[in-house]
Parts: structure tokens; C-alpha cells; sequence
RNA sequence: CGGGACGUGGCGCAGCUCGGUAGCGCACCUGCUUUGGGAGCAGGGGGUCGAGAGUUCAAAUCUCUCCGUCCCGACCA
């Protein structure tokens, strides 16, 4: 490709909305515009990319057996009814009518389409299946944000395997773990596979594949020691253990006013960590009482998973006041006995607690758990915070911010039963297929390469998936031996299948190599009057910045070299 | 959904307080000079000032409504 005719539309400035760097070099660079909030248009050197990327994870899909189809992306509403998920996928799922009225959904994910296509298996004979396509998904995102890295329209690996029972279930999975980690050796990409919530999916293991990045905006708790690593939703720690006063064999009422939070209460003598704190949830129209100790943070993820929850959210003040009788800073369980309380392990066993009184300032000290409080589950509820101990070997657990970069998700039967999809077994017994499902954001990984190979230049591609492999930076288009040389080694990099950007714009020198580097080329021969004199043109790498002289006779040989 | 900011040529911005019909840098076009790290000079093209309504002799500027975009939080297969 000449770069005369080609459409790069590169920029000096950012724009000024563009916050991750991601995000602002793949617009400076001329890789994509935005049409409106989450949605991009892939111009030709980003389409270029995803183009590689998808190949290498073509390539491990089918390496691990693996075939390739395609689902509609506008569905029937009546499938999604049937799994439940009209319902709970909730304002995620952009749903339409069509000229009859008939309801529809454009594709957020495609359990329930691959699991209605299973029906076609009908013997244990025809298993293992794994199916998987690479396809636009649309996501009614909140809030989309960071250009590529949460949009609404994007492209998507998802594989779903089919199996016989659990155990081929286990080995679907395996063979996908062991796939994603060559795609993402291929991409350069340094994940972090994680234990994770199988949020509404409704599966049970699941397993998060995360980048470390500055923009990222999943947490991750990660022990240093032994290598345990858990998305917040679900990291477990371990606390050290409280010893407790012996307390009063009732609990006491004393007054506070003005004492609203369990930090003023802190203040007054009563430590956090001896407190009860009491937060109201309507958990799917139910007012429960969700307890967590005073200095710890409910994750809501974890309430949502332990409770299977479809609709969630903390209550408003006015309705904690009905339940209660009290305003939030003076709530309490104590006495409850009309409401679920759910409570998390680290209150276990716990004597002689602070909590409110369920009276305006009051509150209640003394409080033995089991005696006074009717607590109806223990449940891990809380947020592990940085710093606390690991749970497999007592390390001290980092908190890093992280891109999730796929997933791997063991399914079950759920979608099997629901859709009929069974077999006959070796002993003629019907049985449904067991499922696995199996993400990976193409577009993201796009934005998370750039993420993380950069410099103040511009992006620095991996080789695998650079939109080309060389630009020949012509110094002076005029200088007509230079372009003979460009044009003849131009010629010969294509003919040894090599792609190719020859910089033929007739601009200064500055100006082609602030592109070069801004877009990313890996490899950039530099072809100018002084080098040609002496009959050598510059190789100069731009993931380290080094520069070679190489005879004009060798550059061939030495870039298919370098590549190989 | 809660909080905040912004919307003026392709990109970055000024002008708005105090109303008088739009300007700067980059990019673009033409010519000349220049040519190994984002050139210089000269000339030129391009803007419903997010939209609508209102106030006014007159609105980018004041008022109201709406729309859009970004950031923080909530939420998120």
C-alpha cells in the first residue's frame, strides 16, 4: 500500500474528550472515529488489526477443535423468554419491534441461540461439540466509555462447548484456558487468569482473563506470594481474629446525637471493628438487612451472586425509615425479627458490638450476635480490601485495576434443559448437555494492546497484529534514486508476502517519521540520498528505537529474517 | 440513575462577563523557496456558533426547553 492513496487521517492534537490513552492514540492515529457514544467506525489501519486478531484467535479456536458458524444477531424475543433473560439482562439488551409487532432483541450474548441449535445432537456419539463465532454483540452500556474498551457495538469471540456430563465439561474448559493463554501470548498480552462471579450467566467456575492497565476498571486482588488472584467480586481473605470483652447479658441503649456514621462512633470509643453495620437492600421487592462488620464494605456483586438476585439496589432513605423506624446512621438488627437478615462470616460468633438502635440517635453497645440478633444465612458479603492476607498462604494481597480482557464460563445445564437440548447416553438414558461458554472482546483487545505498548510516540504494535509489518519511509520523494531503491525493495518485501506501507508523500522527514511511529509499524526502512550514496538504507525498530544500516542488496533478506 | 464539565470549520482552542452578525493555531488548496525529526513567505477555500423557542432594532453572547458528548460514581455478559 502506497501511502499516498491510502486513508490514514492522522492528528496532531487529540480530541479533548479522549481520556485513555488508548483511546487517543487509536484517534490521533487515524485508526477509528467515533459516530456517537460507544459506537466506532473501524477505518482502515484499526480494520487491519482486528482482521489479525481475529486470525490468531481463529487459529487456537480451531486448533482446539473448534468450529466456526454464525447466529443472527436480531433474535426473537420468545428464546430469550424462554431462558429467563428478557427479564433479568434487563437495560443491557436493546430490544425492537418488527413491522408486525413481534418483539426481537439485537444479540448481547448467544447461549440461548447456540444451546436451541444443539437440539440437533441427539446421541452422546456426536460429543464433544465446540462451536464457536466471531460476530457483532450489542450492549445498551450505561455508560460507554474509553473509546474501544467499553462500547456498545463490538465484535466477539464466543465459543460454547457441549458435553456429555461434567467431566468433558472440565475438559471443554481446560482445552479453552490453555487456548486463551497462546491467544494472548500471540497478542502480547499479559494476563492474569482470575476467579470470577458468573454474574447472571447462571454458571458455576468462571474465570476472568485480565490485563493490568492504568485505565482498567475491574479490581483484582492478587497475592504476591503464591499467586492467588480473584476478581473483587469474589476474593476471599483471611482476617485476623478478634478477641471480644466479655459484654453485658443485654445489650445497652445510650444516646447519641449527632453520631451518624461509624467513624464519629469510632471516635467516641467504639472501633469500627467492634461495630455492626446495617445497610437496608431490596432484594428482588424483599427488604433485607445485609450486616458487615463496621470497617468493612459490602461488595454488591457477592449479595447479588449469594442471593441470585435479579433486581438489586440499596433502599431509599424513606423506606428505611418505614421499615425501621429510623434514618440510616442509628439502624440496627437487633430485635428484627420480621425482615431476612443476612450477615457476613466476619460477624460470626462476634460479643460485645456497637450498632444503631433503631431509635434517632441511639445506639445500642453489648450486642452479642448469636443471642441478639436473628440472623437467617452467613454469607461472604464483604470487599477485600489491599493488604490483607491471602487465604492460601497468609501473603499480603495487592488490589490492581485491570482490563478483562475474556472469559471462560462453566455453564451447567441450564440452557440444555430449557431448550431441549438432550441426548441419549452409552445406556440409552436421556441427558442434557452440559455447556460451556467462552468470550473474547476483539475491539478490546485492539484497545488493550495499545494500552500497553506505547510510549510517547504513538503505539508500538506487536508484530502479530500490526495493521503492516514494514513502512519505507522515502526521506526525499524528489531525489529520484531514492525511489527507485523504495520502489524496488517495495516490490520485493510484497513479493515475500510481507505487508508493506511505502511512504510516498511528498512531506519533510519529521513529519513521516512522527506517523510511522505514531501508527506503530514495527519495522521502518528509512531510505534517504546520504544512506544510498554509501548504498545502505536504515532499519530501525520502533518497539526499542534501534537503527541499522543495511546494504540495499540485504534488506530483504534481513527483514524477512527479523520477522521469521 | 446521582454528581460534574463541555458543545464555535476536520482537530485543538479564543470570543460569551459587558449583545452590534466570528477569530487564532494545526490540517487543507495554489504558487515560490526549502528539504534526515511535525518548514518559510504569499495567496485561498471551508463554520446552520448542538437544536428549538423567547427577549431585543440586533443573539455565538441574555432566558427557557430539549439534544448530544465526556469525566467521577452507581451499574455492567
Amino acid at each position: 500500500m502506497r501511502w499516498t492513496s491510502f486513508f490514514s487521517p492522522t492528528l496532531r492534537d487529540a480530541p479533548a474528550d479522549a481520556e485513555a490513552i488508548s483511546h487517543q492514540l487509536l484517534v490521533r492515529g487515524g485508526f477509528i472515529r467515533q459516530l456517537h457514544s460507544g459506537h466506532y467506525t473501524l477505518l482502515p489501519l484499526a480494520f487491519r488489526v482486528r482482521k489479525k486478531i481475529i486470525r490468531i484467535v481463529e487459529e487456537e479456536m480451531d486448533a482446539i477443535g473448534g468450529q466456526e458458524v454464525q447466529m443472527p444477531t436480531l433474535q426473537p424475543s420468545s428464546i430469550w423468554k424462554d431462558s429467563g433473560r428478557w427479564e433479568s439482562m434487563g437495560e443491557i439488551m436493546f430490544r425492537l419491534e418488527d413491522r408486525h409487532g413481534s418483539q426481537a432483541a439485537l444479540g448481547v450474548t448467544a447461549e440461548e441461540i447456540f444451546a436451541t441449535v444443539a437440539n440437533e445432537i441427539s446421541s452422546y456419539k456426536q460429543l464433544p461439540q465446540m462451536w464457536y463465532q466471531i460476530h457483532t454483540k450489542y450492549r445498551d452500556e450505561a455508560r460507554p466509555k474509553s473509546g474501544l474498551l467499553r462500547v456498545r457495538e463490538f465484535t466477539m469471540k464466543d465459543a460454547y462447548s457441549f458435553d456429555i456430563d461434567e467431566d468433558g465439561l472440565d475438559k471443554a474448559f481446560e482445552k479453552q484456558h490453555q487456548a486463551y493463554v497462546k491467544i494472548f501470548e500471540r497478542l502480547d498480552l499479559n494476563v492474569i487468569p482470575v476467579e470470577a462471579s458468573s454474574g447472571n450467566m447462571g454458571g458455576s467456575d468462571s474465570i476472568e482473563f485480565m490485563v493490568r492497565a492504568e485505565s482498567g476498571e475491574d479490581d483484582v486482588l492478587i497475592c504476591g506470594e503464591c499467586g492467588y488472584a480473584a476478581n473483587i467480586e469474589k476474593a476471599v481473605s483471611q482476617l485476623s481474629e478478634i478477641v471480644d470483652e466479655p459484654g453485658p447479658v443485654v445489650p445497652e441503649k445510650f444516646s447519641t446525637p449527632e453520631i451518624r456514621t461509624i467513624a464519629a462512633l469510632a471516635e467516641i470509643g467504639y472501633p469500627s471493628e467492634k461495630q455492626i453495620k446495617t445497610m437496608v437492600y431490596l432484594i428482588d421487592g424483599q427488604v433485607t438487612l445485609v450486616l458487615v462488620r463496621g470497617d468493612h464494605m459490602i461488595n454488591e456483586q457477592k449479595l447479588a451472586d449469594a442471593t441470585q438476585a435479579v433486581n438489586l439496589r440499596q433502599a431509599w432513605k424513606n423506606e428505611t425509615i418505614e421499615t425501621l423506624g429510623a434514618s440510616p446512621g442509628s439502624l440496627g438488627a437487633v430485635k428484627v425479627s420480621d425482615l431476612p437478615i443476612l450477615a457476613d462470616h466476619a460477624l460470626n460468633g462476634r460479643t460485645n458490638m456497637t450498632t444503631g438502635a433503631n431509635e434517632d440517635d441511639y445506639h445500642l453497645s453489648g450486642v452479642d450476635i448469636d443471642r441478639d440478633i436473628n440472623v437467617s444465612e452467613w454469607l461472604d458479603l464483604r470487599e477485600v480490601q489491599a493488604g490483607e492476607a491471602c487465604v492460601s498462604c497468609g501473603g499480603s494481597l495487592d488490589l490492581v485495576s485491570t482490563i478483562e480482557s475474556g472469559n471462560i464460563f462453566k455453564l451447567g445445564s441450564k440452557y440444555a434443559e430449557v431448550f431441549g437440548a438432550k441426548v441419549l447416553d452409552d445406556n440409552g438414558v436421556s441427558r442434557p448437555l452440559v455447556m460451556g461458554s467462552y468470550g473474547i472482546g476483539i475491539e478490546r483487545a485492539m484497545a488493550t494492546i495499545v494500552e500497553t505498548h506505547h510510549d510517547d510516540k504513538g503505539i508500538m504494535w506487536p508484530i502479530s497484529v500490526a495493521p503492516f509489518q514494514v513502512v519505507i519511509t522515502v526521506v526525499q520523494v524528489k531525489d529520484e534514486e531514492s525511489m527507485q531503491v523504495a520502489e524496488s525493495i517495495y516490490e520485493n518485501l510484497l513479493n515475500a508476502g510481507i505487508e508493506v506501507l511505502l511512504d510516498d508523500r511528498d512531506a519533510r522527514a519529521g513529519v513521516k517519521f512522527a506517523d510511522a511511529e505514531l501508527i506503530g509499524i514495527p519495522i521502518r526502512v528509512t531510505i534517504g540520498p546520504k544512506g544510498i550514496a554509501d548504498g545502505v538504507v536504515e532499519l530501525t525498530t520502533r518497539s526499542d528505537g534501534e537503527m541499522d544500516l543495511v546494504k540495499i542488496d540485504d534488506v530483504i533478506s534481513t527483514i524477512t529474517d527479523f520477522l521469521s
